[in-house]
DNA sequence: GATAGATGCTTGGACGTCCAGAGATGTCGA
DNA sequence: TCGACATCTCTGGACGTCCAAGCATCTATC
């Protein structure tokens, strides 16, 4: 079809042809905003990859790891399921298939709280203690320290999502 | 536990009290990273949750949109498979999980390219541009044009986030 | 105390994403 | 022509997220 010599159609951006394509059509008002939520959506999707390749060797997602995390951090090692739904703001059921991942790798017991028996606990073992440590330790190496973006850049960029986070009504 | 009055434990914002804890371990170099990433999976989410519920009406989801939209921008309203998923970057499972959903839906047909049988071509079907022009339009309305950010600061999110695209090898 | 309503959690199902592997078709060199 | 390899797509399964519905337990009201 095409006389590209590298292929046909060759497209260097998706987002950048994608705003091109907005504003042929019109769409002026809708064009940047479009780019932004497009670019936030891809940007997810990349970082989840690099998080969830350092997890890989631990057996954890992200998902996983930062209920071990958040567990790691209470004191002896308890929360709630619903509290931990509100911290991590996910739905309970994320928090229900969650655990029970975590239950099945022995990293975390369910235990019921003996004043209100519909209240389950996740406790978090000690061989949870050791892989959430050790998973910590490497996300920060491999990821966190080094997020793509120069430090005044990063605070920059956590200060806008921040902004958005609120005017969705976080 | 706590003597809070307004319950036990109250805490404003998740992400700025993992901030402190991270920096309270004296993960200091991570402390920023771990924040922006969070952040970004954060309004990741809420994004995702503003748009599905324009496009829920149109019984659509923001990942067959993205099929429906690419296919009505196409010459002939039609695109390969693969070709569908490098500009979307996305599996190739996903593609096809995606046409199949539309295919039912009668948003879409599966032709086969008579030059090279293993291809196979996605195509839009009449309805299906009337449905994506619509969603087009409200979703223009209400998510695009009034994205949370003021106009200058979504430029400037829309730079980070490329930044970070590229800094990932996108 | 008994019953109605609230709360905490789980189950089952739909959807999206990814991986591993298989089937069909094309291409290239012996 | 034939066989090896590459390419395109799909299937089946694991995981995460959300919704609707259900069960168990607690609380409030009479």
């Amino acid at each position: 079809m095409s006389s590209n010599p590298a292929g046909d159609d060759e497209i260097r951006d998706p987002i950048r042809e994608a705003h091109r394509l907005w504003e042929a059509h019109g769409w002026l008002e809708a064009a940047n905003g479009m780019a932004m939520v497009t670019s936030i959506v891809r940007v997810h999707q990349l970082l989840l990859e690099r998080v969830d390749a350092v997890l890989k060797p631990y057996d954890l997602t992200f998902a996983r790891y930062e209920v071990l995390r958040l567990l790691a951090f209470a004191s002896n090692g308890r929360v709630s399921m619903t509290r931990m739904g509100s911290l991590l703001q996910v739905h309970p059921t994320s928090v229900t298939s969650a655990v029970a991942r975590l239950e099945r790798q022995e990293l975390v017991e369910r235990l019921r709280r003996t004043t209100d028996r519909r209240v389950v606990l996740a406790s978090i073992t000690d061989h949870g203690r050791e892989v959430v440590e050790a998973a910590t330790v490497r996300l920060n190496e491999e990821v966190f320290e080094q997020p793509g973006l120069a430090p005044a850049e990063v605070l920059t960029a956590t200060r806008l999502m921040t902004d958005l986070r609120a005017a969705a009504g976080d």
